[in-house]
DNA sequence: TCCTAACTAGACCGATTGGTCTAGTATCAT
DNA sequence: ATGATACTAGACCAATCGGTCTAGTTAGGA
């Protein structure tokens, strides 16, 4: 219960901005207002900047989509209960979000400067929450070949329903989306 | 078979710039150069700058997926084989733009300044994009509830596999749509 | 106590940003 | 030929961009 240091407030900060208005709609600036933090405090931190937050901030990110993948998976009968609870866990954090947030991954990595280096841990990430979800699948007697079917369909349809989720500034498209896993 | 004005040099030189880096991804002296158009011209086009173009941009954009959506179900015995050389045609558009684009609306105007003229953009063409994938299936003989249902999937899932092939720099999570859609 | 390293603080910098403005040119109808 | 309109051209601007740098503060080990 240490309250957070100012890297912590910097990089929570930075993913919220990021998702919010991508890597290039927010400045340096903007970012150490939310934080509360001196620009000498950014580039101690981080020596290359912006880039090196961007990265962080997505990590951070993803750990904590890890961390509901395991919340939706616990104590479930079947991995339709725990996807299904994955989305409406998904769809509340959108709601609470203002309804303008999508791929907190996608959103801070895309789009960026070194378009490699960015991509790169986008898709080691992305593949992290496939594997995430197929661990939990197979430890429930899913067979490996089903459950890398429907983590993969899942994982599409969840990047697809972010995208109109923030269109349509509407959340109940990720609600719906076991109808489309299941049937 | 007029030359191209300046104008439409503009808007297909911001469409792609815009979609392959995001609206604040790319300066106006980019898409100048790009469109090899001086200021003063996008200035009279577009009165409200970089704003306009990007809503010219994509909505260019989108008409010319209305045209690949058409030619894809133009001749077609099933639906199955519509979505099908659908998926293959826009496959094809990813290799060809060197595998970094994703979807040309929501890159456009995802993130953009005044987020709500811009959502309500997108909002409205994706949803002309169902409605013409609806109208020929219709046509087809499906019932207009199970062609919603397979055009909302279809949607959804596209704009997943645009992200997801993204980040993987690969197309062949396009091509591979039509077995989470039809199994 | 003193030294060192971690960190904070923000003034400052050149480059670039989107946008304005005025002067000029081309293309009309009359 | 003339006047009006549509368009081009780019110099120019304040604001903001990401990043550097030096001085100062803090905390911990010896």
């Amino acid at each position: 219960m240490d309250k957070p240091t100012h890297k912590d407030r910097l990089v929570t900060a930075a993913a919220l901005l990021f998702r919010r208005k991508g890597f290039h709609g927010v400045g340096v600036a903007e970012i150490l207002a939310a934080a509360n933090a001196p620009k000498g405090s950014l580039y101690h931190h981080f020596p290359n900047g912006k880039s090196d937050l961007a990265l962080a901030a997505a990590e951070w990110a993803s750990v904590g989509m890890l961390g509901i993948i395991d919340a939706s998976f616990d104590g479930k009968p079947t991995v339709q209960d725990a996807l299904t609870t994955l989305c409406f866990k998904l769809a509340k954090f959108f709601d609470l979000s203002e309804q303008w947030d999508g791929c907190p991954v996608s959103n801070i990595l895309f789009e960026g400067p070194d378009n490699d280096a960015f991509r790169l841990c986008a898709d080691s990430i992305f593949e992290a929450w496939c594997n995430r979800m197929v661990a939990h699948g197979t430890a429930m007697g899913m067979s490996d070949a089903d459950m890398w079917k429907l983590a993969e369909r899942f994982l599409l349809l969840l990047q697809g329903s972010w995208v109109m989720a923030r269109a349509r500034r509407n959340a109940d498209i990720i609600r719906h989306l076991p109808e489309h896993l299941f049937t």
